[in-house]
RNA sequence: GCGGAUGUAGCUCAGUGGUAGAGCACCACGUUGCCAACGUGGCUGUCGAGGGUUCGACUCCCUUCAUCCGCUCCA
């Protein structure tokens, strides 16, 4: 069985599940529209997730392995937020980094993150990228943990000296960092793992987070960001909803929506791309039982996606190391896939389910948080002694009046992203099979073997001939699945086996076909795509057939 | 952002400094009638975009956009 992206990615065009957004002015780097059948299959895959999490989820029952019965609500919130809510949450600090490039080793480095300090050795010179001169006095570069160690190495190496004449090294200034560094500087700048000087591209501004402007006469000072994720709308909302809508501990808030980042480089696909639609949740729960439903929520989030037909083969469940974390984070988990465009034994991130304590209430509380020197949350301070970035100052604690405790509760996110969870459902679903045509020849066929109840199509109703009245009963049995919900095709064009390899190509998982027999005993043929077994019932019989094959959807 | 490759019909691809091609798909008619059938006929192109060289550019040159691969980056 081959899985090649190309191959998925060509019948994703052809067949309409996904298109290169702009196409016919040359396309947009990092955005993708999805056609009619990829509209249908998202959609059923939003909807899954909704129906699975929220919908039929029942309140007064604890589901198996749940550490307690629960509540599960949704919000639907704005794409534009206030922009202090970015600058608490600390997305503005984060998103916004000085990058420089180095021409000679390729590599890209953060400007903060450079240590740097001038150097000399004896008259002994560094020859500078792009001119003929030498330099006698050159600042070493390392973005080494052990950067005192690595600074005198990159010094001796500069300078082509062996490691006994460290003590030679003439060093002038501290350490520093290399966005304190002039600009002009960078020319006599060593940078990390170069030969010579003056490697490094000025610096840039990467601006992940997208900027916008609100108001017709909108200048920079009205300037706004797209959400970069979901989230911090449902927990500016948190005691909207707890005043509003009688919840309590522990119950989780949902919201399915866009969200956009300036990525650096899009690629593979829907995966990395610049507007993506998140599934998130947001739960809610007394920090003593915070571990428990964690471990409940990794497991079943893992879970759906293996009940949605995708194979554990191909799915894992890992844990962040505890130097992979986010500063916030106590801990979390990815759930993760083994898309085609990776190597082997490499797996893609689906979902996120983090553990974040109280970090999100917190901030919005009291301001952005960051680790203080003894390695706790505490709100960043300027120099001046004040936050750098003020909270809302609200009350966001929540009040049990069972325990008659008042806290902050803590939180666990399942993060899920719907164009990859799509993207994973299509290159699961790929498959190239033999199948025997009419001679008993063994002919390709390609496959989408979704479950069905992602298939974009339910099923497709075909006359075996376009005559003696099976178009016009056809067109009975296809309206009453349209009736009954179902997203359906009828065909009538061309042989029934290129019929049903065109519906096999679509992952459409039953076609109905009205034969000679049909016009008898008012009976049809009802294929299944994966066996390609055919079961004659009754044409009374053919929603019934269908709804129940398909499950609850 | 860097390096390499690619971009021609709906799809897969050929092509040459001198009038744009094939197969498949699609549509119509006929024949057949349950797994990519056959016959006949038909439709389809800003040769990714912009500029330059040339009498003439799909072809040569420059720029640009997109996709893929490798680096890099990814709170």
């Amino acid at each position: 069985m081959s899985r090649s992206m190309e191959k998925i990615v060509a019948l994703c065009k052809r067949r309409g599940f996904i298109f290169q957004n702009s196409e016919i002015y040359g396309g947009q780097n990092g955005f993708w529209d999805y056609g009619p059948l990829g509209t249908e299959l998202k959609r059923n895959v939003r909807d899954s997730w909704y129906h699975d999490m929220v919908a039929a989820h029942n309140e007064l029952v604890a589901p198996e392995s749940a550490p307690s019965k629960y509540q599960m609500v949704g919000v639907e919130t704005s794409l534009i937020m206030h922009p202090q809510v970015w600058k608490c949450s600390g997305h503005y600090d984060l998103f916004h980094d000085m990058m420089v490039d180095c021409r000679e080793t390729k590599s890209r480095f953060r400007l903060d993150q450079i240590r740097c300090r001038t150097v000399r050795f004896e008259g002994e010179t560094v020859k500078q990228d792009g001119t003929e001169a030498t330099l006698d006095r050159v600042m070493v570069t390392s973005t080494a943990e052990d950067f005192e160690q690595d600074l005198t190495d990159q010094a001796l190496k500069a300078f082509g000296k062996k490691k006994k004449y460290a003590d030679r090294l003439q060093w002038e200034g501290d350490v520093s960092t290399l966005d304190k560094v002039d600009v002009e500087q960078f020319a006599n700048v060593v940078a990390p793992g170069a030969t010579k000087a003056g490697t490094l591209t000025a610096p840039r501004e990467f601006n992940l987070m997208m900027k916008t402007i609100i108001g017709a006469l909108g200048t920079d000072d009205d300037a706004a960001f797209l959400r970069p994720e979901t989230a911090q709308g449902i927990f500016v909302n948190f005691k909207n909803v707890v005043d509003s809508s009688r919840v309590k501990l522990p119950f989780g808030i949902c919201q399915v929506g866009k969200s956009f980042r300036n990525e650096i480089t899009p690629r593979n696909f829907t995966f990395r791309s610049r507007e993506f639609e998140q599934m998130e949740i947001e739960f809610f729960c007394r920090p003593d039982e915070s571990a428990g439903w964690y471990k409940y929520w990794r497991d079943r989030r893992y879970q759906w996606y293996l009940d949605l037909g995708v194979s554990q083969d191909r799915l894992i469940l890992r844990d962040h190391h505890a130097e992979e974390l986010a500063h916030y984070s106590v801990g979390t988990a990815d759930i993760e896939y083994a898309f085609p465009f990776l190597d082997e034994g490499e797996f893609g991130e689906l979902e996120g389910v983090a553990h974040r304590g109280d970090f999100d209430l917190r901030s919005h509380m009291e301001g952005k948080l960051a680790r203080n020197a003894d390695g706790d949350l505490a709100v960043e301070l300027n120099d001046d002694g004040k936050p750098k970035h003020r909270g809302s100052g609200k009350d966001l604690t929540y009040f049990d009046d069972q325990a008659k405790e008042r806290f902050l509760p803590h939180v666990i996110e399942p993060s899920a992203g719907a164009d990859r969870a799509t993207l994973a459902f299509i290159c699961e679903a790929y498959h190239e099979d033999q199948q025997p045509d009419e001679k008993g020849k063994m002919q390709e066929r390609v496959v989408m073997q979704f479950h069905p109840r992602l298939a974009p199509v339910k099923a497709a109703v075909f006359p075996l001939i376009k005559k003696e009245g099976m178009p016009e009963k056809a067109a009975e049995v296809f309206g009453a699945l349209k009736a009954a919900g179902l997203s359906c095709q009828y065909d009538q064009q061309g042989a029934i086996g290129r019929r049903y390899r065109r519906q096999d190509e679509i992952g459409t998982p039953y076609c109905i076909t009205i034969d000679g027999d049909t016009m008898q005993d008012d009976t049809v043929t009802i294929r299944d795509r994966d066996s390609l077994e055919q079961t004659r019932i009754s044409v009374q019989d053919v929603v019934a057939e269908v709804t129940g094959r398909l499950g609850s959807v």
